[in-house]
DNA sequence: ACAGGGTCAAACAGATGTGTTTGAGATAAG
DNA sequence: CTTATCTCAAACACATCTGTTTGACCCTGT
């Protein structure tokens, strides 16, 4: 039982997630704290989205600090969207730590969700760091 | 301009950083926003916390869901840290992945702030996963 | 069919966080 | 000394998030 203070989760979040991991079942950890198992069932899911959004606010956080970002519009064709991280590298004198078709199948991996028929269902974000690395940001995972 | 939604900060908050890492000053931002310096001040520390915050979020969480899970109180000397890390993974039937000296380096650089002539100055929480990667929690820093 | 473990949605009071203004420093450079 | 850049604290209206309750629902075994 413990350390919850600045961090985005609250103390009864950690305190359940604790319990939780022990094993013990939500009717467990319910009357162990004298409340009701779908009120535990609702805090660990408040629990689980909060660590999400910490999860993904570090990754948008790495995506703005690179130093080369731009924007790739819903609709962009996985050609283009593959081309113009080389141009945007390229103005800057900066080299993708990938050769092309590792690029593409990097970015493939990230944005299967986010595609459709070679199409970019959402808007992206993209960041390239000073050592080539490609990252990638979208609203929806 | 462009993603908050879903991290842990606002809109305003990235909208700024993305603005200060093209390199503009504070009153720069301010004027295009049509706001004062100080509230661009404010705004950018309060989505710094935010950041801390999640970073340090992801690492309580690493170590809550570590499989051996155990705190250690304030005013416990190092000696005893180490030496209860050994017993906790071999009760467990873990073999940790440092030998005796590299742990207690290893702890020794993760914890500098919080020891004070080889005492800990707080509790800390510890966590040890199945690999025998020793993990470390505390309230500050 | 039933029980055990879990999830989801709506509602509500109370807490916490937001951007903002105003005004007062801190620090470094010219 | 002045200026530019940035920080800090207090206060405020407004928004979002918190834990809870209640009641319904979904799987998976037995």
């Amino acid at each position: 039982m413990t350390s919850a203070e600045s961090t985005t989760l609250t103390e009864r979040q950690v305190e359940i997630l604790e319990l939780r991991e022990q094993g013990q079942t939500q009717q467990e950890v319910a009357d162990r704290l004298g409340t009701t198992d779908s009120n535990i069932s609702a805090i660990e899911r408040a629990a689980e989205q909060n660590i999400e959004k910490a999860r993904r606010t570090l990754e948008l956080v790495r995506t703005v600090r690179s130093p080369i970002q731009f924007s790739v519009s819903s609709g962009t064709s996985f050609d283009k969207l593959v081309a113009s991280v080389y141009s945007h590298a390229d103005e800057a004198g900066i080299k993708i730590a990938y050769c092309r078709p590792e690029l593409y199948t990097h970015l493939y991996g990230v944005l299967e969700e986010c595609t459709n028929q070679n199409e970019l269902k959402t808007t992206i974000d993209v960041g390239i760091t000073n050592e080539g690395e490609v990252r990638v940001f979208t609203e929806d995972f």
